[in-house]
DNA sequence: GGTGTTATTGATCATGCGATCAATATATCG
DNA sequence: CGATATATTGATCGCATGATCAATAACACC
């Protein structure tokens, strides 16, 4: 069939560029989620913006950039959601384990991906790295505010509250990237793991047992 | 300088099929550890192989399958390694303190990556996904010994010793891969955890401290 | 309404990838 | 020693990537 409407076949209307960049920007992001990041090309996303590879270009002369750029976006809005989330919980085990009970729902295993493959091409695009840095710094602080208000509250112990919000993460992202796999026999993600946190900040067995989400 | 020895400038000695295949299969290995799965390239081969590109080709004709066989003759080195020097602990317990404490004890970073680079790779070539959930099974097993031991010696209390080997393998995994990232203030990956299996596992604190390794 | 700015394009370059194939040289076997 | 099998090569194809640049056309402004 003859169905044809890649490129534009008459010249795309000229927009303000701002109204482009944006456009390009969101083509960017919605493929980076829905084939990962290492699909976000130069070529990919102008076909997906219905624009032409020079122009993309025009805007983001580097592509490094931009691929760094949609990979901090989705992440940094995955931590505000979350981060927003769990603020509203009223005690420090109520957000811990709404915390560990969102990440590990299994509902955002496209972010998830973008996570994996950040780490793999950080190693051969630095700008990169450097924003897979930022956005773990970004999540460690909020999960290690959480903790520190729950060691200040007497309800949790430890004398590391920086090492447990990184080991926190860790385990996080490490089951996660694991389901990313194993889809299929996932089991349940997120219950055995509250008796690990329960372990790590000296909680009585239970205690973090998911709580309903309103 | 005009010290260019890369390709062979008088023709290779002709070797034993076994011999050469055995070269290049070597060369793969060696370039994954040093730069990662996505290194494995047929040209990167070759060049370090002292080979013609086409050589590599004429051995193994689909570089999909090279880097799949690369990945799991890796990491099932890794296994049978790790699987050898558990078994010579004398309990469950001590048998899973030294487990964990190996696998993240910061000496295989370069097999850590392989495994973040699979995971990457994998939504792009069957064959390395299909490998890399075979050694997935295989991790997970070694673990699940250890913890059905424990459970029937009544050393360990879980009603389900195949998800807590996930959870397990899944947690050493997320720990790896962030240390690959955030080198420089690792901290101590490997003290905390033990906490958290202790609460995995219903053991009282301090039961999995780090054992001395002989 | 003419003019200038610039958003947008098509063409093209250089690079790297996996793969294929006819030609060549070497080892082995009769 | 000659013939056969095959290890090895150089050349080349097709494809995808990021990037550059002169040419074009739409808009804004005077």
């Amino acid at each position: 069939m003859s169905s044809d409407e890649r490129m534009p076949r008459t010249r795309r209307a000229r927009k303000a560029p701002a109204e482009r960049a944006a456009e390009i920007t969101a083509a960017a992001h919605a493929l980076a989620l829905e084939d990962g990041l290492a699909a976000v090309t130069l070529r990919a996303v102008a076909t997906r913006a219905g624009v032409t590879p020079a122009l993309v270009a025009h805007y983001r002369p580097a592509m490094d950039a931009l691929v760094a750029d949609t990979f901090a976006a989705i992440v940094s809005a995955e931590v505000d959601e979350v981060a927003a989330l769990v603020a509203s919980r009223p005690t420090p085990t109520a957000r811990l384990g709404t915390l560990v009970a969102t990440l590990l729902d299994g509902e955002r295993d496209d972010v998830t991906l973008v996570w994996v493959e950040a780490w793999a091409l950080g190693r051969r695009n630095e700008t990169l790295a450097a924003r897979v840095r930022e956005q773990m710094d970004a999540w460690q602080a909020v999960i290690r505010e959480i903790v520190d208000d729950g060691v200040a509250e007497g309800a949790f112990d430890t004398d590391d509250a920086a090492s447990v919000a990184w080991q926190v993460l860790g385990m996080i992202d490490g089951l996660n990237a694991q389901a990313l796999v194993r889809w299929g026999d996932a089991g349940d993600r997120g219950s055995l793991i509250m008796s690990a946190l329960e372990g790590m900040l000296a909680l009585p067995r239970g205690a973090l047992a998911t709580p309903a989400v309103e």
